[in-house]
DNA sequence: GCAATTTTTGACCGAATGGACAAACGTTAG
DNA sequence: CTAACGTTTGTCCATTCGGTCAAAAATTGC
């Protein structure tokens, strides 16, 4: 079972298939942000990718085969902020900028976060393993650097998982959520101002909330 | 086009219709949440309801009026704990009791979050309207509500809105992704003790995060 | 210019799916 | 008991979908 693949046999990639394959996953993320893996269909990214559906099944061997390399490639993306936090530094600074980079990503890559919102939402039946294991392995590791500024009474002390948690859950809510967020905040407030007016909040709120104790 | 259905004509409804609906809507709630709208069949629904396909289509006419129906319940419940914000009282003890309240409902429904989640990741199709309409009206009251505790200096000035944007974030990531939240916490801490423990973190966020300037 | 290779297409297939229907079966009121 | 009504089932249908295949068209290397 092989998860890479270049549809034609084992030769080396030429031109056209880099640059159709590229195509195809650009479209694909398009339907399958949209309508999820099971609501998406191969016809829809065919034509989104400007293409024939057996031509598109030159490039990859299946719907699957689409989606996991997507996803696999969005993994690195994704967690790639939170990699950056960095022991050297001061926290709270660190902090902020770690909230500031995931709001970013949830404003410039929304499709991305939807795709991995609709894997999880649905058991993440594609990536349990990993997340089980290069993530964990990521969170806990920054959990401890956390531990390491409440020790030394830099912020507040509190639980760092959950505290990793509620920052991806607020900048995502900004990328999955966006319909209910324009929707509530009207034609006015709902415009690009959002997510400046989302960045100025958060970061009172955690800037606050995790100020250390005199 | 009726929105509501007693498949049978205009009659009065029977007990036993009333059974049977009530059964396969819970049935379907299992099967929307956990596949999407279309990731669902019918003949997956009728089986967990423990009945045949045309049996079930003859209590509903179609896959998007059981749906509907589950959708249109599920709001009342969803905006009640909202509703229950209210202006007289403690300030900070409003908001505490309303993060409880929700981080419960992520805990006792989360079949309904992630319905909820699902509906929204695919643009809102069936609930734009109420959206723009009953959802927003109840924000921007209780937004204003807020402002008001804001202005009398009993909590911290910032946005209401985004402060109940990100109180609905980090509370329904615990149904909607729980099992990210499960997997990254382990077989240890990712017991039944994770509600409680987010619970704490969360109150202290936002207690703190709010607590009004000297 | 030509042969080998890569790319594209149209036609096709089997399985799954949403739904229709009529006949059979149950239930109940008079 | 029986007629009327409610419930259940087996069968069937049209469509959609993921995927195959062989043959045509385009490209590439010599």
């Amino acid at each position: 079972m092989k998860v890479d693949s270049p549809s034609p046999k084992k030769r080396a990639r030429t031109r056209i298939q880099t640059e159709k394959r590229e195509l195809i996953l650009e479209a694909a993320l398009e339907v399958f942000a949209q309508h999820g893996f099971r609501g998406a269909t191969i016809d829809q990214i065919a034509d989104a990718a400007g293409m024939s559906k057996p031509n598109l099944l030159y490039y990859f061997r299946s719907k699957d085969d689409i989606h996991r390399t997507l996803i696999q490639r969005l993994l690195e993306t994704w967690l790639a902020p939170l990699k950056e936090l960095d022991d050297i530094g001061d926290p709270l600074t660190e902090l902020r900028d770690y909230i500031r980079r995931k709001l970013e990503m949830a404003r410039d890559y929304p499709r991305e976060s939807r795709l991995f919102a609709n894997e999880i939402l649905q058991g993440a039946p594609r990536i349990m393993p990993m997340l089980e294991g290069e993530l964990k392995a990521l969170v806990d590791d920054k959990a401890k650097v956390i531990q390491g500024w409440m020790r030394a009474g830099k912020i507040a002390r509190t639980d760092p998982w959950h505290l990793i948690f509620s920052i991806w859950a607020t900048t995502q809510h900004y990328a999955d959520f966006d319909v209910q967020v324009r929707a509530v905040l009207g034609p006015d407030r709902g415009g690009d101002g959002r997510f400046e007016d989302a960045a100025r909040f958060l970061e009172q709120l955690f800037m606050e909330g995790l100020r250390p104790k005199a």
